[in-house]
RNA sequence: GGGCCUAUAGUCGAAUGGUAAGACGUCUGCUUGACGUGCAGAAAACUCGGGGUUCGAUUCCUCGUGGGCCCACCA
């Protein structure tokens, strides 16, 4: 029995079926060909957002496809559990405590963000295998992490340097990028006075209180106002010399024309310290108090430049002082400044890959093609290694000891991992016979999720498992981190097994909020699937994903969209309602093809038709075009016409014959299970509730639709003819209904007698005028198509 | 500052080298032998601006302008 009515409820009645019969069980002995999808592992924020169904959904819809075609689908689910955000809120809870304590307070907030994030997984419909579920905080996942970085590191790929990281004074942690914000603040341009062979050069400066800092002096070298200084030495307001040198990035209109290089202001300084080789000062300890500074020691950066500013004005050095907008980094959660400081950390090597990385890029398939061209840009753009090592607990601790006397890394054995290296005895340095300073860093969270077709392959020891499944069949994921995850996936599997890691790659673009802006927290404009799913459904909401299919594309939320698709799932309900009831105890035989009519052959044809072009649809992943095709066959040609047609014929087998009403069922029995098939990857809630009429009969033994075979378009059904007599017939019907509507009738008022003109016979759909146009006589004619009441 | 994407009715959006679907909204009518979450109708777009290619462009090219995403070292 159809529902009488399509919820959530009956969705999760169905997700229950499915997960009690296994539907989704991934058989590794499975001789079909394998399908292989490399789903992004979420952040275990606890919370699902819009850009998670929309992209969850895409690679749903095609793991569903790919079963129903008769893969045997690899579709394994992962979280990305370890960062930063997860430890500013296990502290926000539990405040500061040791290190492993920390670390199982961390495990215990992500499991039960997990938990959370899973159920609304499960409520979406999405359907991976959770045998197979991974998580990058596991001893599991840490021992493959460490394992690939050993092999990184023994083929020179990884290594240990000194470089400088952002840091937070406030919070006395170091940052990635990612954790930074940027503000616009007013600040003061300050004009200093440096001496140049008896001569005042003005220098412009934002951060005055860096000026022990200061290792050069750094001007365009177009500017014909300092080209004769090249090489001399300068000194500061501090009496300290040094050199000036040419660099392309100074800009001549800005302050002077002339920049102070220190170490470290801002990354600029950075640049400018690496591409002239000068030494770094340091200049500020990790709670962002000015070292090496002399009289100012000890004091915080805005502390300092008062002073130093007051310093300078008393000995006229401070020239003027200009108002400034300036756009600073500072940290997203304190929204404190953050600083530039040096320290040792582990680097992979992936400067000189480019090349590599492309070319084995360009060996898959990007859909859509053009994303492809976002890794090569930024492969051009990378100007250092990648700083690998956070200085963090909640991590993947990197497997490495260090000899600080012969200043060599020792890697652990791999017999051994995982390993935590500050947990563990002490090691000693082979060759001096030191004691080794275990590594107290752990992994940058990319280092984590850029293993993870390997991963879920089972490398490096199931070597039999990996043959399966890896490279993955599709890699789907958001086109804004093409140059983080796509790219160092593609690098790190490159060089562990020198195979590229996919063969196709589908990226999704951002889901916007109704107003065209990004979804924010500040903007109040957050739409939370939660409330869709209450509201309209898991499969209007899977629906609304497939339409805003526009791939790599952003696009803004449509309250239309899903409105749309709640109303479709309701008129695919009452359809099917109405089907069950004129199938009823009918089984499908061929032998009823016989009697098929006009209409029969007309909608089979187009069943058939919509079925192929379904099939390439899904294929390209071009789900949108898909989606509105099937909304408008089954709704305005099924359901506005085709059943229309057919009413009489089901009701009154008395008066228009019992082979008649056979060919009916037949007919609307072999559409509905096609549409019912063909919707079920996007739809499949609904899907599996109209299987039901289905199930068990002829072909159909399997016990879900999802484990169904996909339809296949028969040729033989195909009639153009049919397809040109009933597009006149509906032509007919839409004039007499036009009628009635402009003269007030009902739909169902009899109409004594019609002309129809048209160019050609109408003598086959003659039964479906009188019937459903309620028409006692019609009179035809050849010619150009029109319609006359009366 | 750099790269990429994008610009079509009130809104969202298809398609096409020969003046343009559909949906939502609006307006009018119709109660139903599955559905008023429905059915039938109606009004509504000189396809962002300039230039070019072409017999002809909304469609191809170019510049501009607006929007979006990513990246970046203005002290």
């Amino acid at each position: 029995m159809i529902c009488d009515k399509f919820d959530k409820n009956v969705e999760a009645k169905w997700q229950k079926y499915w997960t009690d019969g296994k539907t989704y069980d991934f058989d590794e002995n499975d001789k079909r060909p394998i399908y292989s999808i490399d789903t992004p592992p979420p952040f275990t924020s606890g919370d699902l957002h819009m850009g998670h169904v929309l992209s969850y959904s895409y690679f749903d819809f095609v793991a569903r496809y790919k079963r129903m075609r008769g893969f045997s689908v690899y579709y394994p689910q992962g979280w990305d559990c370890q960062g930063f955000p997860t430890e500013v809120k296990v502290e926000q809870k539990y405040g500061r405590k040791p290190p492993e304590e920390f670390r199982k307070l961390c495990v215990e907030w992500t499991e039960s963000c997990i938990a959370k994030m899973k159920q609304q997984m499960t409520t979406m419909g999405f359907s991976p295998d959770w045998r197979y579920e991974y998580k990058t905080m596991s001893d599991d996942y840490h021992r493959r992490v460490q394992y690939s970085l050993i092999k990184m590191f023994e083929h020179n790929l990884v290594y240990n340097a000194e470089h400088p990281v952002f840091w937070c004074p406030n919070c006395n942690s170091a940052l990635a990028k990612t954790d930074t914000d940027e503000l616009e603040r007013d600040t003061q341009l300050n004009f200093l006075i440096f001496k140049c062979e008896g001569k005042d050069l003005q220098i412009a400066t934002t951060r005055p209180e860096y000026l022990h800092a200061c290792v050069a002096v750094l001007f365009n070298p177009t500017d014909a106002r300092y080209k004769k200084y090249e090489g001399k030495d300068i000194t500061t307001p501090l009496s300290k010399t040094v050199k000036l040198i040419a660099d392309k990035d100074v800009e001549k209109e800005f302050g002077t024309g002339l920049m102070m290089l220190c170490t470290f202001g801002d990354k600029a300084d950075v640049v400018g310290m690496y591409r002239h080789n000068l030494s770094p000062i340091r200049a500020m300890d990790e709670r962002g108090r000015l070292v090496n500074a002399g009289e100012f020691d000890g004091l915080k950066a805005e502390e300092a430049r008062k002073k130093i500013l007051e310093k300078l004005k008393a000995e006229k050095l401070l020239v003027k002082q200009e108002p400034l907008k300036q756009v600073i980094k500072v940290h997203d959660r304190c929204k404190k400044p953050i600083e530039l400081l040096l320290s040792r950390q582990w680097f992979a090597k992936i400067k000189d890959k480019s090349d590599e990385i492309v070319a084995a890029a360009k060996k898959m398939r990007w859909v859509p093609d053009f994303a492809i061209q976002y890794l090569i840009d930024w492969s051009k753009f990378v100007e250092w290694d990648w700083v690998i090592s956070r200085q963090r607990v909640f991590g993947t601790p990197l497997p490495f000891w260090m000899c600080k006397k012969c200043n060599i890394a020792y890697p652990a054995r791999y017999n051994e991992l995982p390993v935590n290296p500050p947990t563990m005895e002490k090691r000693e340095c082979p060759k001096c016979k030191s004691t080794l300073e275990p590594e107290t860093s752990t992994c940058d969270c990319w280092i984590d999720s850029s293993i993870s077709p390997l991963v879920i392959s089972r490398w490096p020891e199931d070597t039999e498992f990996f043959k399966k499944t890896y490279p993955s069949s599709l890699r789907p994921q958001g086109v804004e981190i093409v140059r983080t995850w796509a790219f160092y996936t593609i690098y790190r599997c490159l060089m562990l097994t020198g195979v590229p890691c996919f063969k196709e790659l589908l990226l999704n673009g951002n889901v916007l909020a109704t107003d065209g802006k990004k979804m924010s927290k500040s903007l109040g404009n957050i739409i939370a699937p939660d409330k869709l799913i209450d509201d309209y459904s898991a499969d209007a909401v899977r629906q609304w994903s497939a339409l805003s299919g526009a791939m790599a594309k952003d696009r803004p939320f449509s309250y239309q969209d899903i409105a749309y698709a709640k109303s479709f799932l309701n008129k695919l309900l009452n359809a099917s309602k109405l089907v069950e009831k004129s199938i009823e105890g009918y089984e499908p035989k061929e032998e009823d093809r016989k009697h098929l009519r006009e209409t029969d052959k007309w909608i089979l044809s187009r069943t058939n038709a919509i079925v192929a072009s379904a099939t390439e649809k899904f294929e390209n992943f071009e789900f949108h075009f898909l989606t509105k095709e099937m909304q408008d066959f089954f709704w305005h040609e099924f359901c506005d016409f085709y059943l229309e047609y057919v009413k009489h014929r089901i009701y009154q087998p008395e008066i228009y014959g019992e082979e008649s009403k056979r060919a009916a069922q037949y007919t609307l029995y072999y559409a509905l299970l096609s549409t019912a098939k063909v919707l079920a990857p996007i739809t499949p809630h609904m899907s599996e509730e109209i299987y039901q009429l289905f199930k068990g009969k002829g072909k159909e033994q399997a016990k879900s639709v999802h484990l169904s075979s996909w339809p296949v378009a028969d040729k033989s059904l195909e009639s153009k003819k049919s397809e040109e007599i009933c597009k006149l017939l509906n032509d007919a019907l839409a004039l007499i209904r036009q009628h009635k509507a402009t003269n007030k009738m009902p739909l169902n008022a009899q109409l004594k007698s019609v002309h129809i003109c048209a160019p050609v016979s109408l003598e086959s759909v003659l039964e479906e005028i009188k019937a459903t146009g309620k028409v006692d006589s019609v009179k035809f004619k050849e010619g150009e198509f029109s319609v006359v009441v009366g």
